[in-house]
This record gives C-alpha cells, structure tokens and sequence, in this order.
DNA sequence: CTGAAAGCGCTTACAG
DNA sequence: CTGAAAGCGCTTACAG
C-alpha cells in the first residue's frame, strides 16, 4: 500500500515577513525582485531580510510565481535525443544559456516514439513555457507549424521551412569554401566533395561553397568531382537513424563513393559530407593502400570528438555550437520580451572555422 | 523599449465546467483522474467533458496543479554534460523513462561552472520536483550529500559512496569476468588489462573479475598483466575533462600500456579501460606494426558508437544503459510513493553483456 | 514604506 | 453527483 507523499514543509515568503516584521511585499522585492522600482526598501531592511531568508533556507516556490506571473522563466528544450551524435554539444550549450539568462531548462527526447515531438510540444504547453528551443533534425517527424502555432516563441536549428520562422543555421557555403580554399593552398589539385542527395537545399548550399571557392582560386568546376549517395544509396542517411540509436555508415557508400571520386578520377582530396564519413573513409582508403593524408587528404565537417580518435585525427570544420546555442538564447529571448524582430534578423549565419588536425 | 510579455489566455478548466454545466470537481475528474474514487461521473457525462475539453483545446496548468497538489511530477535530471560522451544515452533514456512514467524532466547541466552542481540542486528544489536522478561522474565536483539531504527521493548512478544511498551500477567485476572468459575460449594465452589506478574501488571490482574468470579457467594471475596509468599518468583521466569538452587521450599512456604488456608481457589480448582507451590503443598498435586481433586482441568498454568506426570495429562491452534508466528510475517512483526500500534494494546491479565485433 | 485584499488555476473537504 | 468555499505561495493594485 502505498503511503501518502509528502513533501517538506518548506519556508514560506510569508514565514520571513513575520520574522523580520515587514511586509510580503518588502520580503519579495529584496529576495525576489518583484515589484519593479516601486517598491524601495531600506539597507537594513534588506540586509536582515536577505540574513534571515538565509538562516531559514528559504527557497522561492516556482508553481506559485508561475501561477500569478508573467514569466515562467522556463524554456522547453526539444531534442532528436541527449545522446544526439550531432547535436550533444548543442544540447548543452542551449541548456547552460538558458540557465545563464536565469532560466529552467526541460528537455523532451523525441526519437523514443513516433508521436513523441506532438506529445512534447503539448507537454510544454501544459508547463507553460516562455519559449521553445527546437534541435530536432528537419528529417525527422514532428509537427513544426503545430509547435510555433503553440509557441509563437520558438527558434529552430536549421531552417524549418515554414515562413517567418526563427532560426540560426551554420553557413554551409562558407564551410565547404574553407576546406576548398585551405585544400588548394595546401597543393591540392583534384577535389573531390561528398554529398548526399541532389535536391537538398542544405546540399545545395554546400555545393555553392565548393564552386565559388574553386572559382576564387581560377579553377573550373567539374560536375565529376560531386559524389552524390542517393538515389544509389537510398540508405545512406542510415547513420542518421537515431531512432534505433544506431549511428553507423553502411561502408558500400563509402565504397562507391572512393571508386567515382578517387578510383575514377584520381582525387587527391575529399571533403567529406560529415565526421563519420570521414572516419569511414579514412578506413575504407586504408583498406585499399591509399594513404591519409599522403595520397588523398580528407576534410569532415562538425568537428565531433570523433574526429580526434580517427587515424590520422581529422582535419574538420567546427560549426560552433556554442555560438549558435548563444544566438538561438538570444534570440528567444528578445522574442519572449515582446521585440517584433524584423524578418532580416529572424535567421542568423554561424560562421563555422576549419580546425586543422592531420587528414589534411 | 520592452513590451510586456502576455501568455495568450488559456482555456481554464472552469471554462469547460460552465460549457457543460458541470462541476469543475467533475471536470477535474475526469479529464485529470483527480478525487480518487469518490467522485463518480456518468459515461454521458464524462463523454460530453471529454469532447467540450477536446474542442476547446484544453490544456491543464502544471503550475497550479502543483501548487495545490502533493505532486510536481518533475523530475530532475543532473548531468556532467548533456554531451558526455559515456552518459549521454544513459540520460536519454532516463529522460525517456521518467516521461513514459508520467514525469517532466528538467535538466540540469553541470560541468559548465564548478558550483553549477549546487545551483542545480536549488533549482530543483525551487522547482519543487519530486525526485532527482543524478548522473554526474563521481569524480567531477559537487555537494552529493546536500543533494540528498535537499531531495531525500534521489537514485544515483553509480555509488556516491553515502550510506544508504539508492544508486544503479554496473556489475564491473561481471564484465571484465565475460571479456576474460571470451578471450580464453578464443584461445589467447596472454590477456592483459588495463586500469586507471590502483585505489579505486571501482577499478578494484574489475580486477576481481579479472582474477575469478583466470581462477574460473586454471589460469594463474600475473600481477605484471595488470597496467595502472597513475601514479606515473596522472592525467590518464584527461579524457575525463568534460569541462573543457575535450575528449582525447594522451598516446603517452596508450604507449607506455603497449610498452608494459604487449612488448613487456607478449600480451595477446588487452581489456581497455574503455572504449576510447581501445581506440587509441588499436591505433598505436597499428603504427608499430602490431595487428589486431591477428597479434593482439583489444576488447573495450561501454559500446559507444565510437566501436563501429574504429578499425577495426570494437569488440566491447555493453554497459546496458536502457536497463539502468529503467532501474533508476522505477526505484525512484518507488521511493516517491513513499515506499521505504531495504536496504539490500537500494543498490541495484546492472549486468553487462559483451558485443562481439571484430578486435577480439 | 505598510496592511488588507484579490487573484492566478487548480484540488479538496464540506454540507447538501 | 452539486455548489460554495478554502487554500496552495506568490504578485499586484489599492488605500493609506
């Protein structure tokens, strides 16, 4: 039989006001803040309201000031999963901004179950959240317009695709430039780029990079150098089913992609669409004889801790997550303050950085 | 100039009362299962409410539910680093198994600042949840005993090393016992193991698998088979800085472990620390010529995805995270209820199952 | 600055 | 089943 829960009792605002001899309202405009600058109390006043709150423990009920407040300084933090093999990172930079802009932080994983992105998104409503930080893969399921139609205050990863949208995305054209550019200072003649699909406008973006660097530098494109996994490899994505929490490659990508690129047209470099790409190919190539970085460098792309674990460690493009977990904080919380913010500053470019190790 | 932050008006549960005209106790009823069994509702009745609630978009207020009730059904979820590349599917699943339990999960990241800890456990408190699932290493920084004395309904993982703490652990010595009986059935003749240092208790749990699964097989033990980083490393644990989210391992460590037991002892097989110290371990192994597991077998320890991309990919020991999560967190739905556990089930351990690939 | 009061949205005990 | 009321711990508007 289960017996009754109980909490502690727990002090009151009211239970100091008593002992001090002055008002709730002093209590909570020196502990709490409240009141605006309307409220003024004392030096001393303060001084033994603070020395007194301390003695006793008194810790502020949260449900009571979300109850009659404004804010619930709450912000809902919906990921693909904690253990995100893209986003972990990200994750804890969105978490410890929150907490720094005075914040709570609850987080909902949603690969668990098909309807769990809904389920979230309601579970925040009820929790009455100021505003939702969302870090859930565009490829994954989830009802994005349902979630802003909820909470008009939420900023994305990654563009969403629904107009108006808030977001912050790493600036991919500028990534790929980077590694084209240090790839040809470095002597590279044949690169290679590594992609997924055709159609993606975030592929796109990459494939844009790669063309402007090479024009930049008086090269001429040759459509050769593209791998693209899909439609070939349907699969390719498997490494991205973290539902199953799985997170490998399938190596026949990688296998055809070594022939078309290296095998077919004797690249000397590749940038690898990301970290384990990378990894796999730097096994696949070895496998074969063909050295890492001698015969053929290898770029990655989002500088996972992966990268210095893999023989040579990994040259790699950081996306700076701890810079997009500042601009996606700051945004929601302008948001949250009542700003309209113009659509020019409702999406925000991450400039990512090169981080040379010794696959290239 | 700030505008005034309005939550859009919510659908009340009086609301729908009035829409009905029924009680909002009967609403309550029945749409929150509050009132135990004394409240009785007709089917027509209850129907009519749900559909009405379902209409209006009915969405019950946490807050005030927690101000009233006895229950926050929050959890605190404390953590090193959402990121932390040997717990991070530990906390998805904890996360994932409080919400299939009925709970919020509010996050606390806790390697940001050094007294992150302690403001995470106010937080909590102030968020008045109901139990805390702690997740931080035990060798990162934090009060454990203020925790457990703020929130008496704690589960750790891993022993906090406080007297009748709850705490889920791996069943260490039953690991290292598997790997070594899987070794020895594979016919090698040399197995070493590789620990951090002498002391700890955890480490000595490993050795005592270690000798068992020899004892099991007629071996005899060899001290000399048995690599300690410290004394003469003491940063083997630099890996462990997920303050500064570095996650790399000194090759000085891996080198002087291949020094003592591979060209030493003619170890054929090596049981590593972990998974990282396997990685690094196979690829100083493979710069010195020496093939695994044609001349040594490497088995790991945790089963990140980090086994599939070593090459070649890790034979390991899964540390059966998803199990963990569901312990941990059914003991704390046991301890919330009020039920007082014996002391003999306020440890539960957690047997690991080792994952055949290739190193081994 | 104060005191006394109203109210946030809910749950519960009370009298019918 | 109902209605009317009290109360959770706080914030705010009101009259001094």
């Amino acid at each position: 039989m289960a017996v009754e829960f109980d909490r502690p009792k727990r002090v009151r605002l009211v239970d100091i006001a008593e002992k001090v001899g002055v008002s709730r309202r002093a209590v909570s405009a020196v502990l709490l803040g409240t009141g605006g600058n309307r409220v003024s109390v004392g030096d001393q006043k303060a001084k033994e309201i603070q020395r007194v709150a301390e003695s006793m423990g008194y810790q502020p009920n949260f449900a009571a000031r979300q109850l009659v407040g404004k804010r619930s300084h709450t912000f809902g933090l919906i990921v693909a999963s904690a253990g995100d093999p893209l986003r972990s990172f990200l994750i804890q930079h969105l978490d410890e901004e929150s907490v720094a802009h005075g914040n709570r932080t609850l987080i909902g994983n949603t690969v668990v179950a098909p309807d769990r992105f809904e389920k979230t998104v309601q579970l925040f409503t009820n929790s009455g959240v100021d505003g939702v930080l969302c870090a859930v893969h565009n490829w994954l399921p989830g009802d994005r317009e349902a979630l802003l139609k909820q909470h008009p205050c939420t900023v994305f990863y990654e563009d969403p695709g629904i107009p108006n949208a808030c977001f912050v995305t790493v600036d991919r054209a500028d990534a790929v430039r980077q590694a084209t550019n240090y790839l040809i200072e470095k002597g590279r003649e044949r690169i290679g780029l590594a992609l997924t699909m055709k159609s993606s406008r975030r592929q796109k973006d990459r494939l844009r990079g790669f063309k402007e660097a090479l024009g930049d530098n008086g090269r001429t494109f040759d459509p050769q150098m593209v791998f693209y996994a899909s439609p070939k490899f349907k699969d390719a994505y498997a490494h991205h089913d973290v539902n199953s929490l799985k997170w490998s490659l399938p190596e026949a990508v990688i296998d055809s992609l070594i022939e078309q690129l290296v095998i077919g047209e004797s690249a000397d470099a590749i940038i690898a669409h990301d970290d384990y790409w990378a990894a796999t190919l730097i096994k696949c190539l070895r496998r074969k004889g063909i050295r890492v970085p001698d015969d053929v460098a290898v770029v990655g792309y989002l500088n996972h801790y992966l990268a210095d674990f893999t023989d040579p460690p990994l040259t790699t493009i950081d996306l700076a997550h701890m810079t997009a977990a500042k601009e996606m904080v700051s945004m929601l919380e302008r948001m949250i303050s009542g700003e309209e913010l113009p659509a020019d500053q409702r999406q925000v470019l991450i400039q990512p950085q090169l981080i040379v190790r010794e696959s290239a």
